[in-house]
DNA sequence: GGAATGAATATTTTTTGAAAAATTCATTTT
DNA sequence: AAAATGAATTTTTCAAAAAATATTCATTCC
């Protein structure tokens, strides 16, 4: 039912493959011109295609800023994800790692291009837009919860309602994640400030009183 | 040399009481009209005064935005001294409630009067009125590193930064502060969701580990 | 002389119509 | 017949003028 790009570099048939193109070639030009700079005719440009047939593709533009966006956000996931790849370190390490590898992310791709916030922003405006966000929290949410399940099994942890302390972490860190909290968040030598202290605050929560 | 007007109902002299009537006649009119649609004019003519006269008082329009807002954390803060004044419950309960009750006056203020948005917006983008809000933010980290001394005093905390952990608690539950992602924020029967289990798994983080 | 006024000036917001861009759709292409 | 086009239509943006508002200040009041 659901129409959206599959995440795979080569996409099979043709619609696919053309959406992804859109998409690609979207994400160049609003880093470039920013999300509203950025006309339907310069994408059609850009895919050399006319900008009604644009319209075959994504319901409108709002549905290609989304699209963009839900891309940013798989990348993130990606990245957070090859961070729990490697061997080394337990639960509470891998939990820290995670988030702040994905507040870290954030913080770069914000530093390196100011004009995604442009496009926070209007992913918040958007109802539609608050979905797409509110997945990749609760991928946030599960990819901490599988953690702390490992955690409790090798008694590192004491037992407790995984998905919910999934939930806690990320809205304990919600400020960092947010673009638009973010410009007010102090940062020292590259760490924004307080982020880790209050991770460790809630391991230490969750491990054995004895 | 700070010429801001003092807390007490009844002020002393003329200037002092001529502000707190600026002040007071404006809040009311901020709430009906908003902080932005509310003249100079309104306001002389809610004081009975010439608009030029205003300026005998405040700087600017900004400047009296800034005091009202001032003036709502000073009540704010008021009502968790309020709150810890009550006799019974230890450091624990007392920051619980401290938390609680500044978030739920806020959210109750908010969604009572939705036009303070506008004006949480505006002290957000002056630089001046962020150091209000941050002598807010600071009021309340203080008044939790109170407690926080208080637990390790009484053994019921283990010995700890306190001062830095009253800026981990307020950094934790910033998100709940903010009025603007406030907007964002489920409740259930008039509680934030989560904001209580996260203050309960970093206070688990402060207990002794035996 | 400090306090207050209100007309004069500076700034900001609103309006308005033209220009640009988004979106649709009748038609053409493959 | 699905895919694509580009001209036609609707919506949004932009810039200049007008109106409203903020701020100043020469003058008046107590």
């Amino acid at each position: 039912m659901n129409a959206t790009a599959k995440q795979s570099a080569e996409p099979q048939d043709g619609a696919e493959r053309i959406r992804l193109e859109i998409i690609e070639a979207s994400m160049v030009l609003f880093q470039h011109y920013g999300f509203s700079k950025t006309t339907m005719a310069d994408i059609a440009r850009a895919t050399s295609m006319s900008p009604g047939n644009l319209y075959r593709y994504y319901k409108n533009k709002q549905d290609i800023g989304r699209a963009v966006v839900e891309r940013y956000f798989r990348m993130s996931e990606a990245q957070m994800e090859t961070g729990l790849m490697l061997p080394g370190g337990g639960p509470a390490e891998r939990i820290r790692g995670l988030i702040s590898d994905g507040v870290g992310h954030l913080m770069r791709e914000m530093a390196h291009n100011p004009r995604l916030v442009e496009l926070a922003d209007f992913i918040c405006s958007d109802p539609e837009g608050m979905i797409s966000l509110q997945q990749h929290v609760e991928w946030k949410e599960k990819a901490i919860a599988k953690e702390v399940v490992r955690g409790i099994q090798t008694g590192e942890f004491k037992p407790c309602d995984a998905e919910q302390v999934g939930q806690i972490f990320v809205a304990a860190t919600r400020a960092y994640w947010m673009p638009m909290a973010l410009i007010h968040i102090r940062q020292e030598d590259g760490k924004p400030v307080l982020l880790e202290d209050i991770i460790d605050l809630m391991l230490a929560g969750l491990r054995p009183s004895k």
